[in-house]
DNA sequence: CAGCTACTTGAGACTGAGTCTCAACACATC
DNA sequence: GATGTGTTGAGACTCAGTCTCAAGTAGCTG
């Protein structure tokens, strides 16, 4: 099932209104893996020029405060937005040359929290674990830029249905 | 021996300039655990009127560059610098409540991270692991709420020495 | 110490990302 | 179709951070 399609059940399940703009923005925000507040603003734009930037915004708050994407501060540039509905929990690997980003689990990680919370007293609400490297392609590009060979490669972040 | 001695000791070790400006800045910067790269404006400022704000971010800027200062962004509000120079690795604990950020090692966790690199092909370069919750004064806060009582309180961050 | 060069600074314009306001519009319900 | 509430587009605004540039300063060299 296409993912937007829960997502649109889910938010009138909750009574909230689902205009043809907010149709618009979760369906280009589902079809994206990982995108920035801009991006999807010129990408539903490229669909509907007549939406506007604060429309998606707006949208994408919402989308927020239901808990359907999650926000993620990257190092490098603008946050970056994930819709994470009905998507296991996970952290962060990201290449720091081409910005490819993956999606890992370590439950092991996740034990030793618990523990380092408890010690402080403290109530875990949430965390993020990001690590930060280069992918295979780009320790290559790396080894070859003494020589100044091709540029980066791209990783294509569409997801396909 | 006080922290900003060292760092101004690199910097000269490294053929920096090391200006009236700059060393303001250092000094202010080594007070405090974390920062704002406004907060570090205003207490600047506070001790010398004429210093301008592009200063401020400029030195910050080379005090990242030459690995003294790390750049943290913790959700809610703009990214927090601290400066790290002969300080061991370690992760960050925050309140979501009151803001105190508890700084932890957890060397179980990077030899996790060692693993989950590996299975991708990565190189490690980086990581940031932080944990969101209540600290036990916040908690209790929580509680009360419902009773409506005193205001969260506070934590004074500022270094003595 | 005068002259030269390179670096640093203050001031303020500029940018990008995000928020806010408000009048116009759309929708659901009666 | 009248009414009330929620949503939208347009554009002004804010805030953090960057850039530009003329003026100032430091560190040589002779």
């Amino acid at each position: 099932m296409k993912r937007f399609v829960e997502v649109e059940q889910l938010l009138r399940g909750r009574g909230i209104r689902l205009t043809a703009q907010r149709q618009l923005v979760v369906r280009r925000a589902a079809a994206y893996l990982h995108f920035t507040a801009e991006e999807l603003v010129k990408n539903v734009q490229s669909f509907d020029a007549s939406v506007a930037r604060g429309t998606v915004y707006r949208t994408l708050a919402l989308l927020h405060r239901q808990g359907i994407v999650e926000k993620h501060d990257f190092r490098y540039g603008p946050p970056n937005y994930e819709v994470t509905l009905a998507k296991a929990h996970h952290d962060h690997l990201m290449c720091v040359q081409c910005g490819e980003i993956i999606e890992f689990q370590e439950p092991r990680v996740e034990r030793i929290q618990d523990d380092v919370v408890r010690r402080y007293g403290y109530q875990l609400l949430s965390h993020t674990h990001k690590l930060y490297g280069l992918c295979r392609a780009c320790q290559q590009v790396d080894r070859r830029q003494a020589r100044k060979l091709s540029p980066p490669h791209l990783h294509v972040e569409e997801v396909v249905a």
